[in-house]
RNA sequence: GGGCUUGUAGCUCAGGUGGUUAGAGCGCUACACUGAUAAUGUAGAGGUCCCUGGUUCGAGUCCAGGCAGGCCCA
């Protein structure tokens, strides 16, 4: 059986087209995982994607790097199953849907059911399945697409429920609060995609309060007061007072904290209270101090003095900007020296407000990693009813919000739903915060709720500085009425109550990078807040809570069978009329009648769940929350949802428990690799992967965002088929890590197609046509033995050994790039360009000997190996390699059940490295070989002696005898390689070596440090008499400046650059020198070699076959003859011409134009 | 504003634990080679290693502070 031979270039997409055929009409991908069966697992996690959109080139990115080490996995003998998933819920489908409908979120339940919504948002999902499904097939993507799990089913969304039901009963599970955009006009809350639309933020003038907070003393203020009276006139009078900017001084008396930043500098001021002229001490950010303080006598001039330094009048108190002109600075200090210390409630008891619980721990300076100086005090008021900021900074510093109660008993904030303070609230009770009701502003007397708070403060000495000012501030986009920021309800996981193991247990996954797991991602598990579940949205996993109306009574259901039960008693207690979730004689019962004995085709969705109430124990009514779980969940559940446990597979779900490896975008920290860390913990106390590779984005060449809209976006299916998906899959590998961003540029595909594929192609051609010529099949048995194998031949298979151990390690450590570079640099330097075009004339000359059957067998065992390695990374084209490279061995080895029985190379055993064919030494005297002949090389071309005119030698000084050694035994290769006769050394014993000196600065800077100067430059004055001292006694005494330094052997390099008289290349410690002088008989040979090669241009470029014979006729020529005479049966042979005379006239054929010579010749075919 | 990350030749990237003359591939220029030929070899041009300070005898590498890009979060 013949090797396959290919026409030049190759089609690498048609290689990609022909082999993924060849799979699926084999079943090669579900053998890959059957062969496996009863092997130790290697589990992963597909993270699924969300068919709403088509497929982009960074999926291939993503979808590589989980291939490859699925793949490498299944090669190592482990069995890999991979399930594919569908995200198929959340707000993007939703808004595609929207738009696709030209409605809002506020047309649901209106112009549209809530159903009829549904069902579209599930056509929507899956539009582009289609193409995915191609994609992940042209790629070479491996993954169970027959059997996903889609996170929309019936099943998928009981195990969720079930999730939450454990979470539930374990209590991490709670009705809280978050801050969120809410219009009172409307009643409803905006999500951050409403309040993007165009239009929403619109300018407007507020009054603006810098407000006082009394400071109270303590220990933790001592500071203060102490700086301030040091410097003050009111010794151990001054009250103190923290600065702090709001827009909104409605917000004021809900403060219960005042955050500032760690590191912002802050200056405690003496100055006075604009307002009532009291005589106090403030604190401000130092960067923002100038903006409530001046220097009234600063500058020459001013509108208060001359530019003489008289006085145009009284200095006023403040400016005309408003600044305080009486100040001087008493401390300065940074956030976290004011962190701890507490002050005086702004509206206190005294003043008529309520009290409200937590308050001891109210009234506290907190950090607050969001406080700027860009405007304000650099302090910020806190009121963590009304700022998702502070209500964050209060949680992390355990500041209570204030809250009080309604008539019922029910807390809540100071603002009420309608957008009006309640009723408790002093002075001000009742009044609107803005005028959300369009009540009648025109009144001369007219005061808002902000100004009447400022008229107050002013009166109570707490407002420093009051102002209108103009900003930006969003506004509903229905009622044009400003948003408020305010508490809305919202179920919870009590993240925060694992937090210390969520961190711990961080600690044992390996992430790669490194870096992302103890820095984006462990930052986030440190400044941990509760997991926020609740969305109010419509297509998406209901939260399976019913309640009481008044919240007393409540129940979590954690299965349809579970439902379906407490439906009947509420269909008991007349509170349902019938159960739509009914199960009769083991069969569900479906809307239509007909019965199901699966749950496959009931729909938990809205608003078929919405409709079902259920009956507490006391016998109310229990109506379900409506709002639908974070997406988050869905995807973070996926270990357990995708065997639709924990109702059923608890075997299955335990083998593939924790994964082994999972891979997703950066962008994914804190959301998939969260979300499953986080249900991992709370619901099995375990990691839920080992391994997480988070890789970076696809830029576009120039590091651009790729968009369709900027038309920079990359077509992965052109991009496939163009270029093939080995090339494309190699190039995003082997470019950058997978970690770092990837500037994509089609034309570093080129580049890989060229340089890697082209040169391993064409290494292959080269094998199959001499092979094919020879009519040479490499077996697995009845080979050459290893130690019969020439140098070359054990220095490839060394280097072979080498790069199994090297690239396998890479894999080991999830370390792709590493891996294809080292394959990438294995063939094109060492398979290709050394070893293949040294051994180019083995091929080609003579019979089928034992040295061709080892060059043959050489290459074939590394061609073989190579299509292993590469495999993860280029599975078609080591596929292809794989059947043409062993496909005449399939029937001998299946016979036998070698490692080369399998039909697919993705069904094979990746070869272990044979350690003991590792020869460091071959290896170190192999490159000295490449080194040597590229200094000869460049000496030629120094001298213009083309390669073809044989020299004589190359002399080689050697300073030691294992380079003498190791040279010595590759003198063959060099000579052939430079066309030289032999390689002479020089040593010692020569005479004619000059040596030269070169400090080791590493080792003399350890030992001498600052001297190391003077040293190192007397070391470079060394005389050859010095070196030849410190050679034979292993020491050297010189004196510099007065001291005397002792020298070892190992404080300097000793090499030999300069022969004189001869022209010397150096490439490091290597020197070598070229002997030049041509003789009679190495000019014959030169011509002799010239002749030879214009005769092979000549065959070629008659269209000769390689193994045609010829005979060649040359016009008479005497130093030509004479050359013939000498050289004629190397001439013959090498152009296989079986006679080769001259003649004094020719006829109709050619002439051979070289050096002087322009000789007629003839050449004709030889039959036979 | 915070966290993480990147910055080295025209482009893409290497450069353990500090060592003086910073490398590779591609691209460019020139020459050579040629039964692998859209391959290969040699040579050349091309660098303030983002900037500023610091530590050190010595910094691309370590420290501090900036600048610029990216991602995530606010």
């Amino acid at each position: 059986m013949n090797y396959p031979e290919y026409k030049q270039p190759l089609n690498y997409g048609q290689v990609g087209t022909d082999i993924l055929a060849w799979w699926k009409q084999n079943g090669i991908f579900e053998k890959s995982v059957s062969t496996r069966d009863g092997q130790p697992t290697f589990v992963f996690y597909e993270g699924p994607p969300s068919a709403n959109g088509a497929p982009g080139i960074h999926h291939v990115m993503a979808r590589t790097v989980k291939d490859i080490f699925c793949r490498y996995q299944t090669l190592l003998g482990k069995q890999v199953s991979r399930k594919g998933g569908w995200d198929t819920h959340g707000l993007p489908i939703e808004l595609q849907v929207e738009k696709e409908l030209g409605i809002t979120k506020e047309d649901i339940g209106k112009k549209i059911s809530i159903e009829d919504y549904n069902q579209r948002c599930r056509e929507t999902v899956m539009r582009f399945k289609a193409q995915w499904d191609d994609l992940t097939e042209k790629m070479g993507y491996w993954v169970d697409l027959d059997d996903p799990y889609i996170t929309f089913e019936p099943e998928y969304i009981e195990s969720c429920w079930a999730l939450l039901k454990k979470l539930y009963d374990k209590g991490l599970l709670y009705k809280g609060y978050t801050i969120q955009p809410y219009s009172p006009a409307a009643g409803t809350g905006l999500s951050s995609h409403e309040l993007n639309q165009p239009g929403t933020y619109r300018d407007v003038k507020d009054t603006t309060i810098v407000a006082q907070f009394k400071v109270q003393r303590d220990e933790k203020s001592e500071k203060l007061f102490a700086a301030a009276e040091q410097v003050s006139r009111r010794p151990n009078g001054g009250a103190i007072y923290i600065l702090a900017w709001t827009t909104t001084p409605w917000t004021l008396p809900a403060n219960t904290a005042l955050a500032v930043g760690k590191n912002i500098v802050y200056y405690l001021v003496d100055t006075v209270n604009p307002y009532t002229k009291e005589e106090i001490s403030v604190v401000v950010a130092k960067a923002l101090f100038e903006k409530y303080f001046v220097h009234a006598l600063e500058g020459k001039e001013s509108e208060y003095v001359s530019s003489t330094g008289e006085s145009k009048g009284e200095l006023p108190l403040v400016d005309k900007k408003g600044r305080i002109t009486k100040w001087f600075v008493a401390g300065e200090f940074t956030g976290s020296d004011l962190i701890g210390i507490r002050y005086e409630r702004l509206f206190g008891h005294d003043k008529g407000f309520p009290a409200f619980e937590g308050e001891e721990r109210a009234f506290r300076v907190i950090n607050g990693d969001f406080v700027t100086t860009e405007d304000g005090t650099g302090i910020v008021h806190i009121s963590p009813t009304f700022g998702a900021d502070d209500f964050r900074a209060a949680a992390l510093a355990d500041v209570p919000a204030l809250l009080v109660a309604d008539d019922e008993g029910k807390l809540g904030p100071i603002v009420d739903r309608t957008g009006r303070y309640v009723t408790q609230m002093g002075e001000f009770g009742g009044r609107w915060v803005k005028n959300y009701d369009g009540h009648d502003q025109s009144g001369a007397d007219y005061k808002t709720l902000d100004e009447s708070i400022a008229i107050r403060m002013k009166g109570d000495g707490t407002a420093f500085k009051v102002e209108k000012y103009e900003h930006t501030y969003p506004h509903c986009w229905r009622t044009d009425k400003p948003v408020l920021y305010y508490p809305l309800d919202s179920w919870f996981i009590k993240t925060t109550a694992v937090k210390d193991r969520l961190i711990e247990l961080n600690k044992t996954i390996n992430w790669q990078p490194a870096s992302t797991g103890s820095g984006r991602f462990g930052n986030w598990l440190e400044n941990l807040v509760d997991w926020n579940l609740s969305r109010s949205r419509y297509w998406g996993t209901p939260l399976p809570i019913w309640r009481t109306q008044d919240g007393s009574e409540e129940i979590c259901i954690g299965s349809i069978e579970e439902l379906s039960a407490e439906i009947d008693k509420a269909v008991a207690a007349e509170i349902m009329t019938h159960n739509p979730y009914r199960k009769v004689d083991g069969n569900w019962v479906m809307a239509d009648g007909s019965a199901e004995e699966s749950t496959k085709k009931i729909d938990l969705h809205r608003p078929y769940v919405d409709d079902i109430f259920l009956v507490s124990p006391s016998g109310q009514a229990m109506y379900r929350e409506t709002d639908l779980i974070d997406v988050w969940f869905d995807s973070g559940a996926m270990p357990y949802a995708q065997w639709h446990y924990p109702l059923e597979n608890g075997e299955k779900f335990k083998q593939n428990f924790p994964a082994d490896f999972i891979a997703e975008g950066v962008d994914q920290t804190r959301g998939w690799f969260f979300t499953l860390h986080a249900l991992g913990v709370m619901l099995e106390d375990s990691v839920a992967y080992k391994n997480v590779m988070a890789n970076g984005l696809v830029l576009d060449k120039n590091g651009n965002k790729m968009s369709k809209r900027l038309g920079n976006a990359i077509d992965p299916f052109s991009t496939i088929s163009q270029y093939g998906p080995d090339a494309t899959r190699w190039y995003m590998i082997a470019n950058a890590q997978p970690w770092d961003n990837l500037k994509f540029d089609l034309a570093g595909i080129t580049e890989v197609q060229r340089r890697f594929f082209g040169t391993l192609f064409n290494t292959y051609s080269f094998y199959a046509l001499y092979a094919n010529l020879d009519g040479f099949q490499a077996r697995e048995f009845d080979r050459v033995p290893h130690s019969d194998l020439g140098e070359l031949d054990r220095w490839i298979l060394s280097k072979l050994q080498s790069l199994i151990l090297e690239v396998r390690g890479y894999y080991d450590a999830y370390d792709p790039t590493k891996a294809a570079r080292a394959i990438q640099d294995f063939v094109t330097d060492q398979l290709s360009n050394w070893h293949v075009r040294l051994s180019r004339r083995r091929f080609w000359k003579g019979e089928l000997t034992q040295d061709k059957k080892a060059a043959y067998e050489t290459l074939q065992e590394c061609l073989v190996v190579v299509a292993q390695l590469m495999a993860p990374i280029a599975p078609f084209f080591a596929e292809w390699l794989y059947q043409n490279m062993t496909g005449g061995m399939r029937e001998e080895a299946v016979a036998k059940s070698t490692p080369l029985a399998p039909e697919s190379i993705h069904l094979t055993l990746l070869v272990e490295a044979n350690e003991t064919r590792i020869d460091k030494a071959l290896e170190e005297r192999m490159e000295l070989a490449q080194r040597i002949s590229s200094l000869t090389h460049s000496l030629r071309k120094k001298s213009v002696l083309k390669v073809r005119q044989p020299l004589q030698r190359i002399l080689v000084p050697v300073l030691n005898d294992t380079t003498r050694e190791q040279v010595g035994k590759v003198e063959d290769l060099i000579c052939a390689e430079v066309n030289v006769k032999h390689v002479e050394f020089l040593d010692d014993t020569s005479g004619v070596l000059v040596k030269s000196v070169k400090p080791n600065f590493k080792r003399l800077g350890q030992q001498y440090g600052p001297k190391l100067k003077v040293v190192g430059a007397r070391i470079q004055q060394m005389t050859a008499e010095e070196i030849s001292t410190l050679e034979k006694t292993g020491q050297l005494a010189v004196e510099i400046e007065g001291e005397t330094y002792t020298l070892a052997p190992d404080d300097v390099e000793i090499r030999t650059d300069d022969l004189p008289g001869w022209l010397v290349a150096t490439d490091g410690p290597l020197t070598v020198a070229l002997d030049v002088t041509l003789t009679e008989e190495l000019r014959q040979e030169g011509v002799a070699r010239e002749l030879v090669n214009r005769l092979q241009n000549l065959r070629k470029d008659s269209g000769l076959e390689v193994q045609d014979k010829i005979r060649v006729t040359l016009g008479q020529q005497p130093e030509l003859e004479a050359a013939v005479q000498s050289f004629g049966s190397y001439i013959r042979e090498e152009i296989q011409a079986l006679a080769l005379d001259f003649a004094p006239e020719i006829s109709g054929g050619s002439v051979l134009e070289f050096d002087e010579y322009n000789v007629p010749v003839q050449l004709e075919v030889a039959n036979g």
